[in-house]
DNA sequence: AATGAATGAGCCTTCATTCAT
DNA sequence: CATGAATGAAGGCTCATTCAT
């Protein structure tokens, strides 16, 4: 009997894992505003009323997507930079890692960002808030490692991956919008520059302590 | 009879001015996406038609809201530094007070990034969108002068100035969603800390050259 | 004063008529039902709450059109054939006169068939839609009497004359639709055959007593 | 299981048909241009939004009308006369069988020549349009076979049966009005004599020649 | 006489969600 | 579990008409 709980469940997971998929695909091509759970039902193959069998609403949807977004992120994160790499190439490679991923998919990025713009309070649990907010740190995380391995204390290095998250996210919304060719700048580049300039920065400070 | 046509256009342009006012209180409140006509005429003490003797339709409420929000935006950096500044100061001065117009007006953020995410192509004729950059531009431009009065060529000060307002549009994006204070962080500590580490970089590198 | 009253008058009058005008620009362009209020105002060059000086409401503007449209078409019969044609001829010429005149002019037919298909019967006062009936009728006379000169008793000349009249507005409406090209057929030719067949089958039977 | 969905079906049907009673109801009290999915729905017991489950908007709901409509006037048309007629008394059938159905169904009428009237281009794809025609041309065909069974070449008979359907639709025109009355003529009558004014020319034709 | 802002009713349509089947 | 009809609320927008100015 357990048996057959067991392949259930994985049935309801596939199906489950289907309709978000489902629901990136429409959110991709739709935007997030644009996309309806209709939409989102006829994009799985089934009928609206199927959808709320998995979610029980239309934010939980998204929820779920930014949980799973972070998932793919953290993911692309881990698999950068090698253990045994010196600490600068760690920090360009982890760095690098989170800014191509949002870069590669720019939804990812409204997602994250959307809570507030489009989301009343009610939408997200600040529980499952938290639980993201988390697991954006975590991704965050192998960034602030490296800068303390390069000797910053756990303040600065806090600090400093701060602006380097808001940096990059700067560059990945003028990027998504369009205002970076406005300014005839490339995002990527100015993402290099920056860590650049951050490691030359942080070198020169400890050559000069 | 000027007389009576003057005060004619000072009313309408009072009344419009006064349903813009509601539609900034009802974004504010309601985020952009939120916002609705019915909204918007209700806040204004007016019935839903009354609005299509101002706007043509909701975009170019949203279009008028740009606008001005961009004239206050000019204002308020105008306003800020002195002709007599050292270019240093100047760019501080100028920097912080886009910046500080942001940090104030969370909606006029959002608004500025509407502009290309948002809206539908239908929306905001090319022309108008085009006049919008360059405002938005021209608010910048004070810092870009600045780093070139510091010494940068053209190219280098625009490129400096594009990663300056990256910089500060991903801090507020992360202040007005939250995410900093996750970080246990201060946008504007950080804004001033980068705008500093900017100055010192230029000076070091006029040195060195 | 009564040249002053006069005067007035003559420019109300003149006024209205230009609205007037205006009405069957827009409802020419626009058909009766795309026709609004709003369209003709801009059309004459006043505003909306203008056009109440001068008609009662929407309906009576319809109405006003309708009869200067049968006085058109009064005219247009009026000055058909001449008094020294034989009855033939003159029935022949009088009866192209009103099919040609709507041939010409889709819009004024429409007008004349609202009546049941748009307009509730509050549209058009009881009283109107007498006299407008009654200019009809006397659009049609000139085709009557000439049947009656032609031999017809009063009553039979009625019967051929609605006949007739039914042929041609079958045939108009045929073509306005564009139902008539359908059937790859030329709605003036065929009327133009009805007239000689009638003409015909006319002389034989006065042959035949 | 496949009973299942058939019966689904069925019902799905039964109340799509329910909803185009309604929508006739409606129209036939309100006129075509008066009717509003509102109003539909109300008369069809739901609320405005369950018509489009059935229908993808409102003109659709007009091309169904209307393609039901023609399938009644063929049924109709089918079911006049007898194969075993004589030419003479299968036209005399025919015509009168469409006549007849038109008389009966003043919104039928209305419907069938809004189709090029008042449709805005968008609605009614051109291939639904085309093929409403053709069922139109299906219903007149048997007038114009008898036709050519009576003698006429085929270009003969196109010509003599579109005088026919526009003589008819004339006086249906003028009936639906109340146009005919004014006239005191009876509509019905003048159709019979119509035809058999027809008929008779057509054998005093044979026999000539 | 004319303005034009404003109303109130209405339009078609879309949507998230529910629920009987 | 899945359907899909149905709801109720809301969306942007248009219109004839009124009325203070």
């Amino acid at each position: 009997m357990e048996a057959r709980a067991a392949r259930q469940q994985a049935q309801t997971d596939s199906r489950r894992a289907l309709m978000l998929d489902a629901a990136r695909a429409v959110f991709d091509k739709l935007g997030i505003e644009g996309a309806s759970i209709r939409e989102i039902a006829k994009q799985a193959g089934y009928t609206p009323g199927a959808i709320y069998s998995y979610f029980e609403n239309k934010e939980a949807i998204y929820g779920a997507l930014l949980a799973e977004s972070l998932e793919r992120l953290n993911a692309a994160v881990d698999a950068a930079g090698h253990d045994s790499l010196p600490a600068t190439d760690m920090l360009d490679a982890k760095a690098n890692a989170w800014f191509g991923f949002f870069a590669a998919h720019p939804r990812d990025l409204d997602l994250g960002f959307y809570l507030v713009q489009g989301m009343r309070p009610r939408g997200l649990s600040a529980d499952l808030n938290d639980q993201l907010n988390d697991r954006l740190h975590e991704a965050l995380r192998p960034c602030e490692l490296a800068l303390q391995a390069m000797g910053l204390n756990a303040e600065d290095a806090l600090r400093e991956n701060t602006a380097l998250f808001a940096h990059g996210v700067g560059l990945l919304l003028m990027m998504h919008t369009g205002r970076i060719r406005m300014f005839g700048q490339d995002a990527t580049l100015l993402f290099e520059d920056y860590v650049i300039g951050l490691i030359e920065r942080l070198q020169s400070q400890k050559t000069t302590h």
